[in-house]
DNA sequence: GGGCCCGTTTCGCGTGAGAAAACATAGAAA
DNA sequence: TTTCTATGTTTTCTCACGCGAAACGGGCCC
């Protein structure tokens, strides 16, 4: 593995996360100021990424262009995964009332790439492309828990495992007991692990290709972890995740 | 206006396309045939694109990666206009039954933002982040009318008038023609003009913010165009947009 | 009118983007 | 087995071009 890398399109890739960084919308100055690099050189990268659709002006502020969005949509649906998997998320946030998830790994970390919210769904920050750490949430275990275990050290290595709040787990060693866990039982849980307040249960998905993925429910952990609902919740995510991977297989 | 651009993100930006013109995947010598680029170049241009997720490797084969979804989301929500509109046009296919869209204009083409489909929708290919022309959708339309006329003017010169079917709108007098009523009646048709055998009533949405929008239901033109239906959902649609224009007020 | 703060443009330097070709590896063919 | 041919990878070289610094020009507010 080579690191040769082309510097100009790193500058670019700075300039859409800085875009973002300033809150979506940025001018030249400000971004010149943001990255430490030359007015001229910004200005030249917004003119090429505009002319490509990645960036749109309106009276010299810049934002992220809907060509993004494209691109992103070839990611989503490289598999087929999604394609398949996301009716029966949404119908499983019908059934449970509550907010339904579908997430792929890439690179070690998982990525919303589906929600749908139930009539009783809290509105959390759970957006579409939204990236976190794996060892966090629920659904992200469930990831872990398909994978190899030295892929998983590999993770570790490269993101460590810091804490979204006080439940979450930063133990290795407590990681991988509870990834044993979740291959036995089929299912993972998040007992307020990445929010405070919010609870999820989550189950992986077999899917053929190289894209490992997993679904969840989320909710209040008032509700989501009472002995009743739980068992309830978990008969709907069984179910659509059966659905899936039946329909996968076909 | 500059056109000073940055040759190598330019390069960047043509890989990834290239990727999504060679059905989501290739491989490097791929790639360099189809660009008539020096493999090293690709290379070292893949390599960059990985480190930051645009693209993901596996086998020796390239595809789009999940981050750019990230950045297309922020695109997606930059004005708040899809975080409100979404839901009423999700409630919109499941009352008509039909496909219900949402689209922005960007770059003087209309990109479809998000879709939904309701109980008897048929299967037609809008993924969300679609670009297509807005002379010959339906929905396309309703945005042009809400553009001032120079603005057409500009678009028409910049894309041009192609067809898509026999009933596309190729000529710019008709095309102003049909806007002026839509400007009028608040309702664009599309009878067969971008796909054989399917139309459309769309609507234009007044939006706060510098991005035009529309929604649109979308069906078999037998059922879509017969008098009755139509009624229904024109009132549909309608109300759609109505609730959608009021919550942004607030 | 005079600051001041933008985006835009110019210019010149030094580097790194890109081509060409050699190298490595793995699978297929002989 | 050996050879052939397809990859991806690495090296070398060089000229174009990415980049910074600084000057320019327009709009806004005092």
């Amino acid at each position: 593995m080579s690191d040769d890398r082309v510097r100009a399109t790193e500058t670019s890739i700075r300039i859409l996360e800085a875009i973002v960084e300033l809150d979506g919308e940025a001018g030249i100055t400000e971004l010149a100021g943001h990255l430490s690099v030359a007015k001229s050189t910004i200005f030249k990268h917004l003119n090429t990424l505009e002319s490509n659709g990645l960036v749109v002006e309106t009276d010299d502020r810049y934002r992220i262009g809907l060509r993004a969005l494209e691109f992103g949509g070839y990611a989503q649906r490289y598999d087929g995964v999604y394609d398949t998997a996301y009716p029966e998320v949404r119908q499983l946030a019908e059934d449970s009332g509550e907010l339904a998830n579908l997430m792929f790994e890439e690179g070690g970390k998982g990525v919303y790439v589906y929600t749908a919210e139930g009539p009783k769904a809290v509105d959390i920050n759970t957006q579409t492309g939204r990236r976190v750490y794996l060892h966090a949430t629920g659904i992200g275990k469930a990831i872990l828990s398909t994978l190899p275990d030295e892929r998983i050290e590999e993770i570790i290595d490269t993101h460590g495992l810091p804490a979204a709040t006080d439940h979450t787990i930063t133990d290795s060693g407590r990681l991988f007991d509870e990834i044993e866990q979740i291959r036995r039982e089929g299912i993972a849980y998040d007992r307020e692990e990445s929010v405070e307040g919010m609870a999820c249960l989550a189950r992986p998905l077999s899917v053929p290709g190289p894209r490992p993925a997993a679904i969840s429910v989320t909710g209040p952990a008032s509700r989501v972890m009472t002995g009743e609902t739980e068992q309830q919740l978990r008969t709907y995510l069984d179910q659509a995740g059966n659905v899936i991977e039946l329909n996968l297989k076909g």
